[in-house]
DNA sequence: AAGTTTCCTTACCGCATGGTAAGTTTCGGC
DNA sequence: GCCGAAACTTACCATGCGGTAAGGAAACTT
């Protein structure tokens, strides 16, 4: 993305440490949250003081911003969605589902940010906005190419579906944080495409 | 619910000064969640100062919690899920997304909160868990209702229904929130319905 | 070997927080 | 009119926060 051609031993370094100051500030908002994750504990499981975390990244937010980022790129490597592929692009959210029913503490982090950056004021405020509006770009796209296809029952908008299935997918998320929803996420969200699919998944 | 009787002029302005709280922090909890709005910030809307508040509520999470129970009194008089009118009670959830619309400041509120207290560790977190118990509980009756009396397409698990339908409720603020829905929420909650019931709502 | 830059630490700052202690005002009950 | 409890206020505390300043120790360049 940016340069990446030779490094020295020093900027190699650096870059190291930047990167174990991220997963250790990832795991520490994973647990406490933003606002409620300090500075002085990341930096403790990076194994520095904070004003070391401090010399890397300026500021907390700019810390938020930094493991949102990476976040989202690896998110991006093993789960685009391809909304050329329509049906089986839908599908994949299934998939996607049922991943996050092993990262607990990632979905906790997700949740817990999307609806802190609900206030305009929120440093991941724009982060999220953008990242909602890709997403439903996308999803419209995919629900278009299913619905050119054929595969889609009458009546199905594909901008209303997209924006009903991202809320599902963020709405199941909480239930099944708190450990009230009856089903495992992936029949539930199946069941959903399933009632605007011609052919069921599968 | 616990000792009405009569109340001699203490006991009285005693209320009437815990309530005058109750709003005042509700106000502030709305605009600023709960970690975020201070106890001196809301005793200075009450006109008076924090430890005043902390008189009548020995610690800051006894207020939250007074705040959510006076809003649940509120809320269950003009908005219960009356299960046993089946297609109705499901029909009641789009007024109730609606007037959510009108309210931002308190869907702002119960979005971060309710993401928040999906930690263990959160005052707040048992209060979320039966409230969502009570509401899948209420939806998945209405459901079997709506089942039992032809209204439902075939194929739809009143379980997951339930679950699908307050799902959506909520993963939709958080888009509405945002400002990246498509659509009013109304409209998209409609049509999660009218693809679950044979005849569509109106 | 000297100089420069990167990286990190120790020490500190100002500020805000929830909560406490103790004293003072208010006011209804008698 | 006085008493006593209820309802506060003022003053304070310890704690933790994000961020800054200054200095030292490496690591690399020349």
């Amino acid at each position: 993305m940016s340069e990446p051609e030779v490094l020295d031993g020093r900027q190699q370094r650096g870059r190291d440490t930047r990167a174990h100051i991220i997963a250790a500030a990832t795991e520490q908002f994973c647990e406490s949250g933003y606002r409620a994750g300090s500075l002085r504990d990341i930096a403790a499981r990076a194994g520095m003081t904070h004003p070391g975390v401090l010399y890397h990244f300026p500021t907390k937010e700019a810390l938020l911003m930094a493991v949102l980022e990476r976040r989202d790129q690896m998110g991006a490597l093993d789960n685009p969605v391809r909304s050329e592929l329509g049906r089986e692009a839908l599908r994949s959210m299934v998939g996607a589902a049922e991943k996050n029913e092993t990262q607990r503490a990632l979905v906790e982090l997700f949740a817990t940010l999307s609806a802190e950056a609900t206030n305009a004021d929120h440093p991941a405020h724009d982060y999220f906005v953008g990242r909602y509006e890709r997403l439903l770009a996308s999803l419209i796209g995919a629900y278009e190419v299913a619905r050119d296809a054929g595969d889609l029952v009458e009546g199905v908008d594909p901008e209303v579906a997209a924006a009903q299935l991202i809320a599902l997918l963020d709405g199941l998320q909480v239930q099944w944080l708190l450990g009230t929803l009856p089903a495992p996420m992936g029949r539930i969200v199946t069941a959903h495409l399933d009632a605007q699919l011609r052919e069921p998944l599968h």
